[in-house]
RNA sequence: GCGCCUGUAGCUCAGCUGGAUAGAGUAACUGGCUUCGAACCAGUCGGUCGGGAGUUCGAAUCUCUCCAGGCGCGCCA
């Protein structure tokens, strides 16, 4: 196992294609506390899928159509004809889209102007795409700030946006029509399911053409999962998305079912996720009741970390201390988030991430580096340690007991898409190298043999903690 | 009204595809640094697993029911 780079983790003996769709931030404005969740989940699936051997295509399924754009594109023209600078408007896009959904709020008149721009943007309208373009361009950048800041391995080329599935989705409506499930009510085109009731005992309703010919979320699920399942040639296709959403994904891949869009062997799955709320087990929000912007969070984290790293080293200078809290501070947040089951709320607190105690980021990245210094203080190279690994002290028989349980854990989270295992797993091996090294000298072992296995157990657990922080997103530091 | 999720120690969380005296961390209290990082470790204290009923040799875990909280339900995404 220590000689092994996969540790014990064996390949997939059939790997699957895994489409995994996370992260998918609106693009009309800025990426939220929300979108933590999703994109840390995701990221990480697509990390432990791919280390287990699967073709994993990621989907960044970013919402770039609908009514909110066609409110953006109104509020524009509103704006230019008020005289108004257009690039001054874009420059804060947050700002520009409070103001935007106010008037859609409050005027009914430009409210329907909103809804019928949607209408000339997804037939094609070129003034209107060209503008639309700016909104996008400008907000996928900002979008691409954050993952690189979080270290998460989305690029621009893994963005499929609900745009995209534009021309689809005529195509998706005549296979609904063809496949006899498609019914007119109220004007618009629906599917009935009677899998699943509704109100009044009814079934329930999926609305895939609206009476004005606009189409919904439903109807670009559907192309999307058309597109996976026959483009991406997905065996499994899985949508890191809000648990709240589950209603709609049960409904979009039942009526996908029907329509013959999934075949036999092809598993959709909803990997959903709980809130994150405040102290006061609320949703998280400002005081003043608005979203907390991601890079905001990020900034905090990071100079929260900064005043604790100091405290700590008050003669490290200023570049590695600021380095040490970057890593601290984003792998804090990742990792609290990580290292709860997702499918419950969780409470996000900063003291408690930040803490050096307990299932945190910063327990664990300490318990590396101080294998880390054990090998630098013996001048020893891990990576020439190779056994005989002996397990004679209770200690040493508990961790090395531990450390073989490595593989089913990975394997679990790839079957389960839950995280937060490996993250107790990490924790639980962390306790125990803590509790090795206070019960055995490594380096002034009694004899040659236990010093070399020591050293080499020591190796061992530095390599999982390492490998699997890193299946988590997680960065490793050397020294902290 | 229908449906989904949650309820485990003062607090934050595991365990919930059934298995032994229900586990961590934190807080409170003890003890341990001339010895590899005390950013640590060892220990004490702390629980009607929301209530009740059922299935089972065995239930925090499965079923039913009630209570509390959150969320979702026809033209937003």
């Amino acid at each position: 196992m220590l000689a092994d780079a996969r540790l014990g983790v064996a390949k997939k003996d059939s790997p699957e294609t895994v489409v995994i769709d996370y992260s998918s931030p609106n693009l009309a404005k800025e990426m939220h506390v929300g979108h933590l969740r999703t994109t840390a989940i995701g990221d990480a699936l697509n990390r432990v899928l791919t280390f287990l051997g699967d073709k994993v295509i990621p989907q960044n399924h970013v919402g770039d159509w609908g009514t909110q754009f066609g409110m953006l594109l109104a509020f524009l023209e509103e704006r230019k004809l008020a005289g108004e600078e257009p690039g001054s408007a874009l420059s804060d896009l947050e700002e520009f889209y409070r103001r935007s959904k106010a008037r859609f709020d409050e005027s009914e008149e430009f409210a329907d102007t909103a809804r019928s721009i949607v209408v000339a943007l997804q037939s094609g309208d070129a003034e209107y795409l060209a503008a639309w373009q700016q909104f996008i361009d400008i907000s996928l950048s900002h979008c691409q700030q954050a993952y690189d800041r979080l270290g998460v391995l989305l690029t621009r080329e893994d963005v499929h946006a609900e745009s995209a599935y534009n021309d689809d989705l005529a195509q998706v409506v005549k296979d609904l029509e063809s496949a006899e499930l498609l019914k007119e009510d109220a004007g618009a085109k629906v599917v009935f399911l009677e899998e699943f009731k509704g109100r009044d005992d009814k079934p329930q309703v999926v609305i895939i053409q609206k009476k004005d010919g606009g189409y919904l979320y439903a109807t670009t699920d559907l192309a999307a999962v058309r597109h996976r399942v026959r483009q991406l040639k997905a065996d499994r296709s899985l949508y890191v998305v809000d648990a709240r959403q589950g209603d709609h994904f049960k409904q979009v891949f039942k009526v996908a079912e029907k329509a013959g869009f999934v075949p036999e062997h092809v598993s959709l799955e909803h990997i959903g996720f709980g809130t994150v709320n405040g102290k006061d087990g609320k949703p998280f929000k400002t005081r003043s009741g608005d979203s907390i912007k991601l890079t905001g969070l990020l900034d905090e984290a990071e100079e929260r970390a900064y005043q604790l790293v100091q405290q700590k080293n008050p003669d490290m200078d200023e570049g590695e201390l600021r380095e040490i809290a970057r890593v601290v501070g984003i792998s804090s947040i990742k990792y609290a988030d990580l290292s709860k089951n997702r499918n419950s709320d969780y409470i996000f607190d900063w003291d408690l991430m930040l803490s050096f105690e307990g299932n945190t980021a910063p327990y664990l990245l300490f318990a590396y580096t101080r294998i880390q210094s054990i090998f630098a203080k013996g001048k020893v190279d891990p990576a020439l340690l190779e056994g005989p690994i002996q397990l004679l002290h209770p200690k040493e028989l508990e961790l090395g007991n531990h450390l073989l349980g490595f593989a089913e854990v990975v394997a679990k989270v790839g079957e389960r898409g839950m995280p937060h295992l490996l993250a107790t797993w990490l924790f639980e091996l962390a306790v125990l190298i803590h509790s090795f090294v206070e019960a055995c000298p490594v380096l002034a072992a009694e004899t040659e043999a236990s010093k070399l296995s020591r050293l080499s157990l020591s190796a061992l657990t530095a390599k999982c903690l390492a490998t699997g922080l890193d299946l988590l997103g997680i960065e490793t530091l050397e020294k902290m």
